[in-house]
This record gives C-alpha cells, structure tokens and sequence, in this order.
DNA sequence: AAGAACTGCAACAGCATTGATGCAGTTCGA
DNA sequence: TCGAACTGCATCAATGCTGTTGCAGTTCTT
C-alpha cells in the first residue's frame, strides 16, 4: 500500500528505504524506464517491500527527488554561502555540489510537480546561490551590470557539464575551473 | 514489419514519414515514455502505419536521432566554419543550431548506440566546433593555454543552458550572450 | 521474552503496450 | 488509366508491469 509520510519507522525499515532510494538512482540513472522489479533487485529486496513503503511508481519517484534535493540544499549549506569570503564560498559550495550530484544525477534532473518538496528545496538553492553571486558582484569579482540570475543558470552548466565523463575526478580541480571560466571565460589572461 | 533503410518512398510514405519524426520529437519531450499510439495520434497517422516505417520502437527512435543529427550539422555548415572569420561564424552557428536544438531538443540529447548514424554525425560536428574555436585561438579571441575540448563543452553547455525557457526568444539575442559570456565570462569589463 | 513491525514469497487480476495480419479503400506515379 | 504502393481499421496473441493480498518466518523494540 505504502506511505507518503513515513513517520518513525523501524530501524531495518529505514535502512531498507534508504537500499531503495539509492538502487532507483543507481538503476534508474541508466534506464529512466526500468522496472520496480529491477530497482528491486538492485536494491537486495523484494518487490512488494518497495510497495510496502510507495504507493505508486510516482510516490517513490518524489520521494527520490525530495531526499536528493535535501542532500543539495544540506551541501550548499555547508559551503556558508551567507558568511565566508564569496570566492571561498563559490568553492567550497561547488566541491560539495559536485559531489552529491555526481551521486545523485538522476534525481536531482527530475522534473517534479510544481507543488512538491523538491521544487521548493531547489528555489531556495537558487535564492542563496544568488546571495552569494551579489556578494562577490560587491567585491568587484562579478560586473555590476550582470543579469545575475543568467549567471547562476550558467553557473549550473557548468557544474552539469564537468559532471559528463569526469564522474569520478578530484571535486577540487574541477570547482576550481568551473569557477574560473565562470568569471573569466576563454579570452587571453590580461 | 518496418524498413531501416528507406530508399525511395512514394510521396505520400515520404509525408508520413516525416509526420512521425516530428510527432515523436513533440510527444516524447513532453513523455519520454509514450506510446506508439500516442505519437500515431499526434501525427494524425494510424499506429500500424508507424510499425510499416519502424521495425519497432528502438528504429523509430534511431532514426529520429539521425534525423536530428542531420539537420543540425547541416545548421553548423550553414555557418562556414572554416572560412567565415570566427567571431562571424560563431555567430551565425550558434544562432542555427540554437533554431535546430530548439525544435529538436530530445531526438538531439537522445543516448544511441556508439555505431549509430547520430553519433558519427555529432563527432564530425564536435570536430568541426573545434576548428572554429581553434581559428579563434589564432586570431587571440581564446586563450593560447586553454583547453579547447573543455571550451567547446562549455560551449554546448551554454547552448543547452540557453534553451531552458528563452526556446523562443530571438535567436540572434541569445547567441550573442552565449558568444560573449562563453569569451568573457561574469567578471567586470576592464 | 512478548508483541509489534517488518520481510520474502507466491499467487492473483487487471491493464497497457507491442507487433503482426488480412482486407478494403485511396492515392500516387509512369 | 492501370497497377502498385500506401493507408486505416479491426482484430489477434503474447508479453510484461502494476498493485494487492495472505501467510509464514524473521527482526526489532521495550
């Protein structure tokens, strides 16, 4: 039958929704279509236990995307975007960024209702990512005349496109040049 | 029973044809997991018809890849990449494929088999993008040190990133924020 | 240790989708 | 205009997925 509010379950329950969550990304990551048998198996339980836990297909979906969008919200919390030096904080946001969404691609790609937890998570991602692109706009290291919400969209590219391929790369290197083409682009170094 | 390899249809066929491509573009970006009836509907055509066209549905989706493909690279050598001066062929290739991608956006981010048609297609773009960057790095619009294989992702990436919403703003417009923020990145203007 | 929560397994009905086929009617091409 | 190509429609079997239920056995909590 299944739960949309799972209010304090036992527990080897939690841990069995915790295997599921995490075999849906990994499974569904490669084949969008697949089935709950195979995210079932993938995850070391039985197909009724995921309908034991969702309701639909749908309730795991959101589930998925929700638990994925907080894993976000909780890295880019971590990077004190409100309190360190903007740079600092770009970078340390982006390591962190990166990783969860290397690890969490697929969820957090999910287009969800505009009414679920997930969309609002995301909102307020991108309200502080927005926070800290003004404060380095006041330490000079962004043009006044930005459009900082293009910024941000770019920002995103390009945390998206570092994640193609270089999966498994140092999180570091990789924030270091999306930050770097993020305010210097390709020209020539003057 | 279906044909992979089309060789001469009757006008007719020819119309149903492309009738099905661009109803399978529109439907599956909308439900990557719709029915054949589903597009049969939305091409006005009969879902027998399709399976006369397609052996099945991993064939229709096959040649929905290559169609893009082919229309896309036709937009980059509408551009002359190697012969317009390469800001002039940025420009216009950007605003081509920007036209392209936006009427074409799944059947172009569409996962094929790495001896398809498609991707043969996309790697000769991606070469053919090189070499437009490679003539800017010569005429000093791009860094001598950069990495242009990173360049041309971020490249795409902003193309991507562009499509998000704005898929009917005025092509030009965007292409010359693409160009810009791709050379000069968010810094302030010296 | 006792009861509640949890799980796997087997089995079920319902449903949607796929791919195929035959046929009658039309539309095209030479 | 004549024949071939094409299409819609009705129908079919096969298949795979979903969601549910009952039960017996295990694991947690207190």
């Amino acid at each position: 039958m299944g739960e949309t509010a799972g209010r304090s379950l036992r527990a080897d329950a939690e841990r069995s929704v915790r295997a599921i969550l995490e075999a849906a990304e990994r499974v569904l990551a490669e084949e969008p279509g697949a089935s709950m048998e195979q995210i079932a198996a993938a995850a070391g339980v039985a197909r009724t236990t995921i309908h034991r836990r969702f309701a639909n297909r749908q309730a795991l979906i959101e589930a998925l995307a929700s638990s994925a969008a907080r894993r976000l919200a909780q890295a880019v919390d971590d990077g004190r975007p409100d309190t360190a030096p903007p740079l600092v904080a770009m970078h340390r946001i982006t390591a962190n960024v990166l990783q969860v969404k290397s690890a969490w691609a697929f969820a957090l790609e999910l287009p969800t209702d505009p009414d679920s937890e997930a969309v609002a998570l995301h909102q307020d991602i991108a309200r502080r990512c927005i926070t800290v692109l003004k404060r380095a706009q006041d330490d000079k290291l962004i043009d006044e005349a930005a459009d900082l919400d293009w910024v941000r969209r770019v920002y995103y590219a390009l945390i998206g496109e570092s994640l193609r391929g270089n999966a498994d790369a140092d999180p570091d290197a990789l924030a270091t040049r999306i930050i770097d083409t993020l305010l210097h682009g390709a020209r020539p170094r003057s």
